[in-house]
DNA sequence: GGCAAGCAATGACTTTTATCATATCTTTGG
DNA sequence: CCAAAGATATGATAAAAGTCATTGCTTGCC
């Protein structure tokens, strides 16, 4: 279960309080493009990811997604709204089998004023969150698209890792990578041919590897 | 003083605690163009706006600043990396004279631990900034500059209001205006020229007017 | 294993936006 | 109150990115 995930976001609650949590909870699982929660909706709960992967994305004008962030094992689905008390403002679907568990409103609420620290923990998380939706802003609204795709590349490696042969654990179509560095699918593919022609990445069908991490980081304009 | 203010952060507390505060801050001013916060920097504690206008930003590539939000009475800086134990991700400056409070950093957090309600509240607003922050990557990402600068002028609008003249209150540089709506400054020119033949907002110098609030919602393809 | 559907790749062309240059207008400080 | 600095305005041009059309490749399913 998720509760006992090394880095989920309920691991540092007391014994007590997560043994309080399992009897509050129940286990969901979600097929490959199975939506999680649906932009405009009201929550009722909160999904706590065990295993699987996410995509977090909003709708923008003429129905073209635009990707958030994406979620992974031992993070929150669906707290944002829960806890700014307004509709759900961005959907959040399966991209693969994904397991999770499912704690109702009024229990998520329970745990917070009953947990200080717990709640100190989302205030923390929820901070960091803020200040990496700053630097999407700066990229989206001042680098050009070869630059932010190589941002993204190096963010999917960090959030996802990669295999034994290199290649990021996670399965996106070109589409969805156009979607998350806000351009078009075309210009994605493009870009992706040119940086395998410079040799800083390689492709197999839909699968990428990072070739050299750090010329990435200077195309995106990465000084950390 | 800040506390006393009516939509202040502050406001909930009760009279214990805003009396502990009061024994707590400082005063402080800020005279226009002044750096209240710097990006980078590690933060000693929060400022509380009483009476005046900050823009947040950060510097993206070629030092040019992108302008995330603006910040006014009542509302809160630096408490973005004070809660997730951060460097400073947006420097804050002043856009005309401001009067604030300042809370050092300990006071802060043991206002926060001795009133979870207000903790609570925290959680509630950074929760609420992200949604907003959500919204403006995919305009960002989706929408093209004249539908961007109308949502902009929309939202100077509703956040700083308009004067007997129908004048925003708010005196932005068309630079400004650019570094918000990510775009050079010769575009916003260009566009609140057009803009204005339209018909759907007037301005005399720097001073801008909303003439058509519902067809700038249309520009900006908002549907609220 | 073969076939259909969905993806990826690429070229041609258009539109949008940025950049550079220059002129004119507004502030603001001495 | 006037001059200089800083902003705004506008045109010409270049660069970036989007769109449309077509072809070829994977992959998953019967």
């Amino acid at each position: 279960m998720c509760l006992s995930h090394q880095k989920s976001t309920f691991s540092d609650l007391s014994n007590d309080a997560k043994d309080e949590l399992s009897r509050l909870k129940t286990c969901v699982s979600f097929r490959k493009g199975q939506v999680i929660i649906h932009e405009g909706a009201r929550p009722q709960g909160v999904y706590c990811i065990h295993n699987g992967k996410v995509k977090l994305y909003t709708m923008g004008t003429e129905g073209k997604e635009q990707i958030i962030r994406f979620i992974t094992n031992g993070e929150l689905i669906g707290y944002r709204s829960l806890l700014s008390d307004e509709a759900i403002s961005a959907s959040a679907t399966a991209l693969e089998d994904t397991f999770a568990c499912y704690i109702p409103k009024s229990s998520f609420f329970k745990v917070i004023e009953d947990n200080p620290k717990f709640s100190l923990k989302l205030l923390k998380m929820s901070c960091h969150e803020l200040g990496e939706a700053g630097k999407m802003i700066t990229s989206l609204a001042q680098k050009n698209v070869k630059e932010r795709l190589a941002e993204i590349l190096l963010i999917l490696r960090a959030t996802f890792g990669e295999d034994e042969e290199g290649y990021l654990n996670i399965s996106l179509t070109r589409e969805e990578i156009a979607n998350m560095v806000g351009t078009a699918t075309e210009s994605v593919i493009r870009l992706i041919s040119e940086l395998k022609k410079e040799g800083y990445i390689s492709s197999k069908g839909k699968r990428i590897a990072v070739a050299d991490r750090s010329a990435l980081q200077q195309i995106a304009n990465i000084f950390e």
